[in-house]
DNA sequence: TTAATATTGTGAAGATTTTCACAAGCCTAC
DNA sequence: GTAGGCTTGTGAAAATCTTCACAATATTAA
C-alpha cells in the first residue's frame, strides 16, 4: 500500500469519483465492472481508469473486469477512508451550519467533534449536541478531542488569528472555505473550496464560447 | 481578446486567484505589482504568472511590472466578469440558503433571479424577496427571467428530472453541488463543487504521509 | 547620454499527464 | 482442451503544462 510516487491531484479526484460510482453499482447489486463502463460513468477514458488504478496495484481480472465490492474496499483504503476522522469546525456561520448538518460527512467517516467561533454571541450555543467554544480554547480542546482536521468556514479577516491557533495545535489537514490562499507550514495539507472561483470558471467558459462563434 | 487556444482548467483557476490578489492590492492603494510579488501571494512561480497572462496578451511594462487596476480590469474581462449574470437556484435547501445569502455572489456580478424546488411545502415561500417556484415552472420562468446559469443544490435522486427541465430551457452553465457527474449536451459548461471529494483528497494526503514515515 | 537595475514576454527545455496499442490472462462454449 | 471473445496492465508515444533562461525594454541616477 505504501506508494512512494507522487500521485497527482487530478488522479486523486478521479479515485474519489470511481469510489462513488462503485458504491452506486454496489447498491444496484452489480458484481463486476469494466474500466470501459467506469469511464462511461465518469468523464474519462477506459485507459485512464486502468492507469489510475494501476498506480496502486493490480485489482482487476483480465477478461472479466473489477469486482465491485473488492475495488470499492481497495479505494477506500487508498483514500484513507477505512477509519474515522476527527474534525473541528471553525466558524459557526451559515456555511458551517450547512456542513455540520450535512449527513454525507458522517456517512463517509468524518465526525465533527468540536465547533469554534470568536463571536461571543455564538459561543456557548448548542449545535447538534455540541457546544460552540471560543476560538481561544482551540489548542486545549482540539488536543483533548484529538482533532486531526479542521474545516475553516470564516471570513478572510479572521484567517490570520485563527491560523495561529490551528498551527500551534499541530493540525495537519485543512478544508478551507475562506477565499484566500493559506500560508501553512510544510506537511500541512490544504484543500480550498471556493465557490466564487467556480462561478468565475463558468463565466469564463461562457465568454470563450461566445468569442469563438 | 478572442482566444482560440484551449486554456487549461488550472490556468483559469489561477487567473481567478490573481484577480483576487489584485483587488486586494487595489484596496491597499498599490499602483503596480510584479509577477514576482503576485507569485509570492499565490502558490506559483513568477514565470507561471507571466505565462498565464501572456496567454491573453501583453499587459505589463518591462522593468516596471503590471498596473494593478489595469490588469484587474483585463482579468475581469477575460473571466467574463465585466457584466452581470442571471442565475437560478434549484433546490431551496440548506446549501441553497447559504449560497443565496452569501453576499460574495452579488458582489461579483451574479444575481439570483429565481428559486425552484419540488417540495410542495417549500414552494410559495419567500426567500430574500424571491418566491420559491415549483420546478415544473422552470422552463417558463427561466425564459421570462432570461436565466443563463443554474446552481444545482439538490439531492442525487432529483438530478435526472431536474436536468430535463434545465436542458429543455437551454441553460448553458451549471454549478453542480450534487455529488454526481452530470450528463449534459455539448456546449453546456459544468463546474462541480463536491466537499466530500475535497475531504477525501485531504484524508488521502494524510494517509500517504503516514505511509511514508 | 550612458550605465545600472528591474522586470516583462517568450522560445526552448524539462516534467508530468494522458492516450495508444497490444501482449497477457481469464472465461465460456463446444 | 482448445478456440474465440473480453478486458486488464503497461511500456511507449503523444499531448499538455511548468520551469528556465535570456533578449528586450523601461526606469532611475549620475
Amino acid at each position: 500500500m505504501s506508494v512512494s510516487r507522487k500521485i497527482s491531484e487530478s488522479a486523486v479526484r478521479r479515485l474519489s469519483l470511481y469510489l462513488r460510482i462503485l458504491e452506486d453499482l454496489e447498491r444496484k447489486g452489480r458484481n463486476t465492472v469494466s474500466s470501459e463502463e467506469m469511464s462511461g460513468r465518469s468523464a474519462t477514458t477506459a485507459a485512464q481508469v486502468r492507469k489510475d488504478l494501476s498506480l496502486f496495484g493490480s485489482f482487476g481480472k483480465r477478461g472479466l473486469g473489477y469486482t465491485v465490492t473488492e475495488l470499492a474496499e481497495r479505494l477506500k483504503k487508498i483514500l484513507g477512508l477505512d477509519r474515522r476522522w476527527r474534525v473541528a469546525l471553525v466558524g459557526a456561520g451559515r456555511i458551517g451550519s450547512a456542513l455540520v448538518e450535512y449527513s454525507g460527512f458522517a456517512e463517509r467517516g468524518y465526525d465533527v467533534v468540536a465547533i469554534f467561533d470568536s463571536d461571543a454571541s455564538k459561543v456557548g450555543g448548542k449545535w447538534g449536541g455540541l457546544c460552540v467554544r471560543d476560538i481561544s480554547e482551540f489548542e486545549a480542546v482540539s488536543n483533548d478531542e484529538s482533532v486531526e482536521m479542521v474545516i475553516l468556514a470564516i471570513p478572510v479577516e479572521a484567517v490570520p488569528s485563527v491560523m495561529e491557533h490551528v498551527e500551534k495545535a499541530g493540525i495537519r489537514g485543512i478544508l478551507n472555505f475562506a477565499p484566500t490562499k493559506l500560508k501553512v507550514p510544510l506537511g500541512v495539507a490544504v484543500k480550498d473550496v471556493n465557490m466564487v472561483m467556480e462561478l468565475e470558471a463558468l463565466s469564463f467558459a461562457f465568454s470563450q464560447e461566445d468569442g469563438e462563434r
